[in-house]
Order: structure tokens, then C-alpha cells, then sequence
DNA sequence: AGGGCTTATGCTCAGATTTAGCATAAAGAT
DNA sequence: ATCTTTATGCTAAATCTGAGCATAAGCCCT
């Protein structure tokens, strides 16, 4: 029943996520002189029995990396997504997943880079990072009034143009929502404020039009905003910070961590309190010694808490974790 | 780079749900005597642009109904998932997705059928289902210390399988989840307690065996947990219920929509207050009449709430929504 | 040894939320 | 008229949150 007028391949595409010194990372490999891509690896049919083992196959072989925590993230399937694809008589549908691990040394041409390089307007530690304001903003309000071309512009497109970028940006009173990362890049790619929309048409970056962000080979960028969407989401009720963490860290080793992913600063002794309440944690007795001030005591994740709380995860302020 | 020892096709299945006379419902199309399918489509790689657009199209086609809300799923892509596919030199990969609708009047051999049928512990409205207490919980007691089958099991292995149950089933004093429909759904399929892994082996399932819930063809009824799986989630911070609901509803209709879905009874005087404090409605001073009862004013959904509120959706007790 | 710096940790307080009920209002049914 | 049913207002107690004060316990420097 089924017929195709072209072949399809499944390809595999893993955004590999470690937090060192305050910053998270991803392991990309080096594609051209400005670009990355992820790590890619293709379904043999024939072969690999589940999408994920086929991924931690080819994972192992390109990198010699044992992944742990490995999470589907989102099937990305639109038609041209690939500029050699154009041509093409087969279609790619590509499978994103998730890894967390623990930082470790590369053997292989991939390499460790932090997020934010890629999406510097989701790190709002320090405040509302700079390209924002000097930036962002002023662009996005010409891409309000004016659409992405030169097509007509109703009334009505620039206010539904208003309402999205409020809502993702928490522009116009709208509040920041953390969680919409996706929603984010995705305007800006409408909005041709970052570099994929002009290399998806092979067409030059005008001279005059900044673009923000790091750009990266393919949709890549697109999934690794799916990837931090899903990540913040995710840690508000499944404990996966611990994935990134070592078996036992201070509190504020976890608060940093936390902190990172989310991209905003937390009150220190309230998450302390939520965190200690919350079960997710107990202490060891032991305790780190050259942090450079008063020694923390180490802690390590209670597995037990799986059996006691309907979603644990780490609450964050404004938006509390389930209970 | 890519070389395939054997094709592979994508498949599309549409989990379209619908909530009438507080019963979440599916759309299933009849598969055999015993068992529904979930509607299905391929993916036809030179023609459709993206994938959601290859669903609604043959939606559309085949059942008549125009898709609202759409959202991707998961993709499920093990091998000898189907049956017919031992033989076979083609590989199966699926992209599952959820559709809400408001349920209509169906013309092709589809039909609505109750989620519950296919899923009855999963709907604690009315306490803990028969189901649970008289066959689910002594078999799973026997899956906990005897395993799938007769391999080995240590004390590790039994220890293992009693904290999965009881985190996935809320026994042992571990709280109920009601999220973790895929987790019981998966483990009752490893506990054959579920008719669709004879069906999968070819083998017909033991005479002194009980089985729970309707089965579904091929691994549907996993695609449908998914689907619970998610909704369940989805309704505490995304306004999705309205996708399910006429434009204009009581409070109570809003209410027995979200316990249908969670599976677990509200505080009617809370629900109100919690819904209406967070200003996902708002009244429109008309109200609804033959309801049996002082009449209900009735209310409509806020669009602007999306500007307000990071995460806005229906709050459920024990786990609030984030404000 | 003591002062200053850093990080850890205990504690409090006011305000907001949540839980669980009580109580009244307004329809239709008997 | 009374009963049943649904809607809706309101409250007290318990809990949680946001913000900050204060002390503890290391290290570094002089």
C-alpha cells in the first residue's frame, strides 16, 4: 500500500550535552570555517534494531564515548531541510536525540562548545545579554512593521507578528518564558536574524544585516534549541541535572549547573532550602576541601526520591517543580 | 556516506483525540475481530513538504476531518515491530503524532472509541479500578519475583523489577504518577500482561493468563499511552484543553474535561479559583441553560494569557501548574 | 595571630498559595 | 413548597515562597 515516488533515508542526529565551569556545552564537529554541525550518524535499516542503539553505535565508533542518558527529542522531516537535498530523488528524515554526560577528553575531531555561542540571547545570567537590546530588539521591531520580505503586510500580520515576538521574547509587558528556546530561534530564522535562512537558500548575508548567534551546517542550530527547550522543561520535574553532575557535589555545584542550563541566577539559600526539602539529595558527611571558602559538604542524588514524589525535579523560581 | 543494506519507509499515526460526555475518546479504524488500529499514512518523500502537512493531508482524506491542534509524538522505529515485517527487506519507522478535535460525526469506518477501553487503569476517577486490585497488582507481584519468563533472577533482578512497579504504579507506598502512562504501559508489556507481545511473537496467549485492557494492532497501543502520556503532562502548562472544549464552556464542563484526561477527580470549589485567578478565562456573561441546576455562566478562553503567564495551563492538585 | 575575603549554612518574617470545607444562590423536578 | 442539583462566595489552617540577616568555617595576606 505504500508507494513512493523517492527513497527516504533516516538519519540520527545527537545534540551531546555536558555543563564544565559554569557553562553548558556541546559536542559538534567542525564543518566548515564558520560553521559546526552535530554529530550525525545514519539508521542502517538492515542492521540496528532500535534508533537508539543505532545511535549509541555510531556515537561509540565516531567519538569512543559511552552515552548514558539518551532521550528522543523530535523527528525533523521538512522536504529541502538539506541544500543538496534540492536535486535530490531521496528524502532525509532525521531523528534528533538528547545525551547528557559527564565532560570528557575528546580522541576524535569533535570538540566541546558552549551553547551560548550558539544562542547567546538564552543566557540571561548577567542580565539581559547585550545582542538583545543592541540587537534583537531594534531588528525584530523592523521584522514586526515589516514582515520577512517584501510581501504585503496587513494590519492584522503585524499584530500577529507583535503578539509571537512579545510572547517568545517576553517583549511588550509579555514575561520571559525560559522554556521557549524553540519559539525563539524560530522567529529569528523568520526574521532572518540568523544566518541558516540565507545558507538554506544559498544566498550571501547581506552586509548591512547583523546575525546573531553562532550559526550552524544544516538545521542543527534548530535542534539544539529543541534540545535546550526540552532540557529546561525537563528539569523542573525529572532529576536530570544529576546526569551532568558527578556522584557527589556541593550545592552549589548543583545551583551552578541549574543555573547554566536555565540561564538565570537563582537565590542561593532558597534553592538550598527547595532542594533539600525536595528529597532529591542527601549528604554524604564529607566534605570538599580548596573551594576557597568555607568547605561545602557533598552531597549525592537520592535515588529513593523516584518512589516518593510524583515529579521530582529542581524548582526554580516563579515556576516551582511539581510538588 | 549513506548505505543502507535494506530500504526504509516512514509511516505516520495520528492519535486524534476528542473528550464527549467526560470519556476521552480515540479515533481507531477496526483492524480484526478483536482490535482497532490507529489511523495511519505514509510519508510519500517526493511529494509531501513536511511531515505534518503528509497527516493532515491524508487525515483529511480519509476520515474528512480537518486537523486543528497538531503536535509531534515520538517516532518509533524498533525493529519487528510489525509482524509482517520478519521477512522483510524493508524497514518501518514511524513519527506518531497527537490531534485534539472536538468530536464530530464521522462518515469513513472510523470510529471514536473511549481511551479508557484500551487503558482502564489508567482512569482513577472513581477510585482505583477494579482491574488494579483484582488482576494487575497480583500478577505484577508475580512479574516482580518471577521475571518475564523463566531466565534467571537474581535477587538484583527482583529488587530492580519491585521499584520499577512500584514507582510506575504507585504501589508500595510510592505515590501515584498519573504522567507515567507510558511507564505502565511499557512494563505490563514486559509482564505480558498485555496481549500485544504474543501478538508480536506470534503466539497466542496462555489460556490461565488475564489479559488487561483492549489490545490494539501492531505497537499502537503504545503510541496511544505515548500520546496519554503527554496530554497528561501538557495540560498543566499549555492551555491545550481548550483545543477540546466548544468556544464557549462552563467551568464544570472545563473541569470533568481535565479529569477525563488526568484520570483523577478535582475540588470543584479550587478548580474554579485556581482557573479563574489565572486568567485563562474570562466570563462572558451569558449563561447556559437545562443543565439541571442553577445555571452555569459561561466562559471562553483568554488568548492574551499567552503574553501573561510563562507556562499557563489547568492547575491539578498536588501538582500545581507553574504560575 | 589577626583581619579580610570567600563560601556555607541556619534562621526569620511577611506575603502568597493551597487544601478542605461551610454556606448560600438559583434553577428544575416532584 | 420542598427537594435535588449545580453554581458560586468565602474562610481558616497549613504550607510554601521570596528576600534578607546573621553566623560559621575555611583560605590568604600581612
Amino acid at each position: 500500500v505504500i508507494e513512493a515516488s523517492a527513497s527516504t533515508v533516516v538519519g540520527l542526529n545527537a545534540v551531546i550535552v555536558a555543563v564544565t565551569d559554569e557553562a553548558p556545552r556541546v559536542l559538534v564537529i567542525p564543518h566548515d570555517r564558520e560553521r559546526d554541525s552535530l554529530p550525525f550518524g545514519p539508521l542502517d535499516p538492515g542492521r540496528d534494531r532500535t534508533l537508539e542503539l543505532a545511535l549509541r553505535g555510531w556515537v561509540r565508533e565516531q567519538t569512543g564515548m559511552e552515552l548514558g542518558y539518551v532521550e528522543q527529542l523530535y523527528t525533523f522531516g521538512d522536504r529541502w531541510r538539506h541544500p543538496g537535498e534540492r536535486d535530490g530523488d531521496h528524502r532525509l528524515v532525521t531523528v534528533g536525540y538528547l545525551a547528557l554526560v559527564r565532560e570528557e577528553r575528546l580522541t576524535s575531531d569533535a570538540r566541546w562548545r558552549p551553547f551560548y555561542d550558539y544562542l547567546p540571547w538564552e543566557d540571561r545570567r548577567d542580565g539581559r545579554p547585550a545582542v538583545v537590546g543592541d540587537m534583537l530588539e531594534p531588528w525584530l521591531e523592523t521584522f514586526i512593521t515589516q514582515g520577512p520580505g517584501f510581501g504585503a503586510k496587513t494590519r492584522g500580520d503585524v499584530r500577529d507578528r507583535r503578539e509571537r515576538v512579545d510572547i517568545a521574547f517576553g517583549m511588550g509587558g509579555a514575561s520571559w518564558d525560559s522554556d521557549r528556546v524553540l519559539d525563539r530561534y524560530e522567529l529569528l530564522y523568520e526574521a532572518r536574524l540568523v544566518a541558516e535562512p540565507f545558507a538554506d537558500r544559498e544566498r550571501p548575508v547581506p552586509a548591512d544585516r547583523p546575525m546573531a548567534g553562532r550559526a550552524m551546517a544544516y538545521d542543527h542550530r534548530r535542534i539544539l534549541a529543541t534540545a535546550l527547550s526540552r532540557l529546561r522543561g525537563k528539569i523542573r520535574y525529572r532529576p536530570v541535572v544529576f546526569e551532568l553532575l558527578p556522584d557527589t557535589f556541593s550545592l552549589l555545584q548543583l545551583q551552578r549547573v541549574v543555573e547554566a542550563l536555565s540561564g538565570m541566577r537563582l537565590h542561593k539559600q532558597n534553592f538550598r532550602r527547595l532542594v533539600e526539602k525536595s528529597g532529591l539529595v542527601e549528604g554524604t558527611g564529607q566534605f570538599a576541601t580548596g573551594t576557597g571558602g568555607r568547605p561545602p559538604e557533598l552531597f549525592r542524588f537520592r535515588r529513593d526520591v523516584l518512589r516518593e514524589r510524583p515529579s521530582p525535579g529542581v524548582g526554580l523560581p516563579g515556576l516551582p517543580g511539581r510538588q
